[in-house]
DNA sequence: CCTCTGTGTGTAACCGGTTACAGATAAAGT
DNA sequence: ACTTTATCTGTAACCGGTTACACACAGAGG
């Protein structure tokens, strides 16, 4: 390995120099600048990082923590992050949550021990006292708070939205897909939806789900159809279970969108691609990554005015599973 | 910060016994010990991972750069790896390199940088001199080589195996969509169903693409219809594509599979929600990056009897795009 | 001519761990 | 009783950077 020794020999100065030159800071004579730029090239040396973040108390690496990478969903928001942190100079220490609070500790423990200098999470645990005890800079992405910057969604909007559009579009039977329980956007769309289809003047009844994946979803729109098979509008928990209604409700033989309408909700790439293409609830997610890396790099600069909380606007993105009315 | 110094302070011994406590080695004296283990539990410390780092030259960091986090077959290696790894205590620096020299040079430095102890990378450059000059444990994913370890699915055999479905299964004027020309797998799944279909007495085309991605993927299928209006067999070059195509070919009027049949690659998670749900070579995505993990940990551990190269079966998996006989 | 200030450079301490080495003690072997 | 060996612990060097501080020197101002 090529240290700033090496370099500092080569270029017959102190390793003082050479580590003024890298910097750019303090004073540095112009022939010496040359001399050392050359031993740097010369050497094809790049200074060890670690070293400097031991010293600095700080490295380049920010920690983003994600539920599940598999949820296509998410990608999208990690790219976002991705994006934007490494065009500033910053890398991404990754780690997958899973909902469990166990595994998320254990990230959060390695993103300190490896001296990151923020974290971005999309977790439902921020209450817990790990992130008090935290004094790194936090963005919250896709889950709102009140203690920490967030960016995310108006869930409660976005189910309202869903379930206003339904309704306008003459769906008289509903049926409310309800995501898992102990994830907080999906309580909050499905709070939302429930308002709206509360104090409209539709029949409307709930199924409860307790998960996202794809393995289980063809399983809630079987359930779903089984338990109430005259439905004729479906507000999906997200675009996955969405997908998977759509595929059940052809296999039943129902007509989309005349004998059945379907929503779902995210606006993942692929609900593009169903037959027929998903209506949906859109959420700006690489957009959200990259608001949520902007925000955390402003409060890792410390600059002043930093919005502590950014709501995105969610969007009702009309395709062929509602009705054209 | 808690440190090392603190810990030693509160339990009254040196750094030297505190270290040894907490590498289990060298000989402790058992009340030295639990008065060592008292004092971190109660100042709840935890050890800097940047200082044992700069010393003993490697962190427990492992890079992992893939083309685009974004394409849904890559999560599941990037998960793949990311279970094993964590499962063993190595951690995950992440990289996304859109098949840029320029980017995936920069996350190989930063790799290098960060002191990682090794790296996995789904990448078309390997041939380039950096990864030579790297002298850290390298395993290709997705990828094959001569030069490296590698765990990748056998893509000519894959491409053989979709062509020789849609032969066996009576499509007479099958459609080759070949995938873009500088991604390796693409061109090996084009390579051996060429081969296949040369051999065998049917009429074929080629379409050619440039890209997997959800944007363009309507785009290819709609130009497919609009060329090769009476083909009755299409092999797509992955599923995100294959899944588009469906669309396509529904919007079209076509039935599936009578009219016309499709076969896609990957089997992403997806492809069993599509309607129909779509046939396809399925790669053990998760599983290969599993392996590849193991077989980077081995490495890493210099265990001897490392296989250099895993191959992972391709397998077809016959959902409703083909037909039943 | 002398002080003051701005430049340019090197020495050495420091960041928080790990470990080579030395020294101390006790038990075991001769 | 004396050496040998095993066990236990501390001191200090080291990893590769950054930077406080000291020092040297040149030109400006009095």
């Amino acid at each position: 390995m090529v240290t700033i020794k090496d370099v500092a020999r080569e270029a017959g100065v102190s390793v003082a120099t050479v580590s003024r030159v890298l910097n750019d800071n303090g004073y540095v004579g112009a022939d010496t600048r040359k001399k050392v730029m050359e031993a740097i090239a010369e050497l094809n040396y790049s200074p060890n990082e670690v070293a400097r973040s031991l010293y600095k108390r700080e490295s380049r690496l920010i920690g983003l923590l994600l539920p599940d990478i598999t949820n296509p969903f998410f990608p999208q928001l990690a790219r976002g992050v991705e994006d934007e942190l490494s065009q500033a100079g910053y890398r991404l220490l990754l780690g997958n949550s899973d909902e469990n609070i166990q595994k998320e500790l254990e990230y959060i423990q390695t993103f300190v021990q490896n001296n990151v200098v923020g974290i971005i999470t999309a977790t439902n645990h921020v209450d817990y006292k790990i992130y008090e005890a935290l004094d790194l800079p936090l963005v919250l992405l896709d889950r709102a708070s009140e203690n920490y910057p967030a960016v995310y969604a108006d869930g409660r909007e976005g189910g309202r939205l869903a379930a206003k559009t339904l309704i306008e579009k003459g769906a008289e039977r509903i049926t409310l897909v309800k995501g898992p329980a102990n994830i907080k956007p999906a309580q909050d769309r499905f709070q939302g939806a429930i308002e709206e289809l509360s104090q409209a003047d539709v029949d409307f009844s709930v199924l409860s789900t307790t998960s996202y994946s794809f393995e289980e979803a063809q399983g809630w729109a079987e359930e779903l159809f089984d338990k109430f098979s005259d439905t004729d509008g479906i507000i999906a928990s997200n675009d996955i279970v969405g997908i998977a209604i759509i595929h059940e409700a052809m296999e039943r033989g129902k007509r989309i969108p005349e004998d059945v309408q379907i929503i779902g909700y995210d606006d993942i790439p692929q609900s593009r691609l169903s037959y027929p293409t998903l209506s949906t609830i859109r959420q700006p997610a690489y957009e959200m990554g990259r608001e949520a890396a902007k925000l955390l790099i402003r409060t890792i600069k410390k600059e002043p005015g930093v919005e502590q909380t950014i709501q995105m606007p969610v969007e009702l993105i009309e395709r062929k599973t509602t009705r054209k009315e």
